[in-house]
DNA sequence: TAATCTTACGCAACCGGTTGCGTGATTACA
DNA sequence: TGTAATCACGCAACCGGTTGCGTAAGATTA
């Protein structure tokens, strides 16, 4: 395969004429810059990436941690649209993107760090479960620009990161069950050791009390994220003296057993009751009815960390703070 | 940050003695390599990859492909899980992997050839869809390693691929059916231009065969995976003459109408009405009635196809030809 | 004790690019 | 027309490893 030197002897030229020619360089006039491009092109010269980032101690790569054992970001479908995102983008910066899981990780010690060292990466998209003080400080140690996947819990103020506007997202949920006509929201699913999940929980909140509605706490239901949880649970609500006439899950699976139980109890949807579930997904469209959804834009938010993770890289800026995507509705047959 | 150098210099030896201690070369008696070692660990060496590949023309990465645009594989968790299983195949091997994408492959000409041709690369891991016979041509000119995910429809005997055992899958789901007492099975989704389909409407036949019983070509309905085809055609099924009283789903979105239009037809599932439906996935945990599914093992796919590979890279040796994952069955409450 | 064989490890070229510095040629200016 | 500035591009060192070849010291054998 052919190398720089042959391009060279080949336009009769130094390696440095060339060298300057592939990136660029003002100071080569256009016409020998044609010149070896069209012989580089004859040669079906490529550059060796190895070499290259050897000089120029770049790896042209930047890293995505995933994290396999938490459902919220690697078993669902999420994950792989932030992927998807960051993918694009970075390939055209004529940058590729490697993955390593947090497992894996584990087991080496460390294998971001080796993957830092060894110069094979330029910066780091991860998920904020994962950015405990340590790593914070590795990472700015080894000076090494990274974006958080999600609002960390600490620090917020301090690293840059991207979220779904989880608040908002709520705030439009809960604004179009009360347009069309439902009083009572219930809000199912609170569950605050997730910051996600709190911040859907101020935008209800947030919400009804703009709208003056009185805050009915039997309406509020702590738990986590399964179907059968809904099932139960929305079973406790319907049976309250003065029922809700509406739920709003804060988590996908919830709505399923919600819809169960709403059916059983001989209620109608969307007429009688309706219900709006947080988080996209395929399922939704696939269940009878389908679900009323918030909508959250996971490419989006891949290519926001991406830009952000180049910001870095490329200008040495970071903006060390948060950036929301805004969440739709996606209207289906859970309500009116 | 410490390189060769510094070691050699910090150890009193060269860097060539350093270098056959991290490689392990055996001329380097045990005592000199511990201290090495030791040194190298004071001085938090790691050493540099991009050196290492120049020198070696080894990038130490393997590329995965993924396509996009087919549902079948970028959309479906499938692909995750594939993933999952070879990435932490790779990185035990001091490996990391990078993701493309067939989209932005076409937009950029081809930025496989591109990995490949800078070096960044040493083997590919591509969906079967998008191995035609160029792309397999242009990969053993540049005598990279290759494996596909899913048996391809031409060269299945020419490369290596690793796929799902769709038939065995497929007999299973009937075995488990007949046993259970149902008598008269259709098969819901037959897809001739996929070979996955094909596969597995084979083993459907096959059974069918070797019990002696009738094939009833109403019961064999062709379309393609969505819900409201399953919902359709299921609803034409029950209003056969002789109704089937099972069903045997090819792909997983079309469950989701069917259930739905025996539900609407006053028969109760299980007991009066069985049906399994092909590719395990979340959403079938999540329906109620729970789905009744062929379980297919993706992370044993991934590793497979990482070892597949690893096979070529290391020992050079390819064994061109197929690898099939045995499929189970994962009872739930479709079925008896 | 001399000749031969091992062993341990260094020398230096090499992988394929990049880049600071320098120089000869050309252009601009006075 | 002489001098300075600009332009075009080459030289050679360098990035941080790897490896074939060579050799001195020690071990083995005759």
């Amino acid at each position: 395969m052919a190398n720089i030197k042959d391009v060279a002897k080949a336009a009769g030229v130094s390696t440095s004429t060339v060298s300057r020619t592939i990136n660029n360089s003002s100071s080569i006039p256009a016409e020998t810059k044609a010149r070896i491009t069209e012989i580089m092109k004859q040669l079906n010269y490529t550059p060796n990436q190895n070499a290259k980032s050897l000089t120029t101690n770049k790896s042209y790569t930047i890293t995505l941690i995933v994290d396999v054992d938490d459902e919220k970001s690697f078993q669902n479908p999420f994950f792989y649209e932030i992927m998807h995102g960051i993918e694009k983008y970075v390939y055209n910066k004529e940058y590729s993107f490697i993955v390593a899981n947090l497992k894996t990780m584990m087991k080496k010690q460390s294998v971001l760090d080796w993957l830092i060292r060894s110069k094979r990466t330029e910066g780091v998209i991860l998920p904020s479960s994962m950015l405990d003080s340590k790593t914070v400080e590795s990472l700015r140690k080894d000076k090494i620009p990274f974006v958080s996947i999600g609002e960390p819990i600490h620090l917020k103020d301090s690293i840059t990161w991207v979220d779904i506007d989880n608040k908002r997202g709520a705030e439009v949920a809960v604004y179009s069950l009360l347009e069309n006509g439902y009083k009572n929201i219930a809000y199912l699913g609170y569950d605050n050791t997730k910051l996600f999940n709190q911040r859907r929980y101020e935008g209800y909140l947030n919400v009804l009390e703009s709208e003056k509605i009185k805050i009915n706490p039997s309406y509020i239901i702590e738990c986590n994220n399964t179907k059968d949880n809904g099932y139960n649970h929305t079973k406790t609500l319907l049976n309250l003296g003065n029922r809700p006439d509406a739920i709003l899950c804060a988590d996908g699976e919830l709505s399923f057993g919600a819809i169960k139980a709403i059916q059983e109890n001989g209620l109608s949807i969307p007429s009688d009751f309706g219900l709006i579930s947080y988080d996209e997904t395929k399922i939704a469209e696939l269940s009878y009815p389908s679900i009323s959804t918030v909508n959250v834009d996971m490419f989006e938010m891949g290519t926001q960390c991406a830009k952000l993770l180049f910001d870095q890289i490329e200008n040495h800026q970071s903006i060390n703070q948060g950036v929301l995507i805004s969440a739709s509705l996606n209207k289906r047959e859970t309500t009116k």
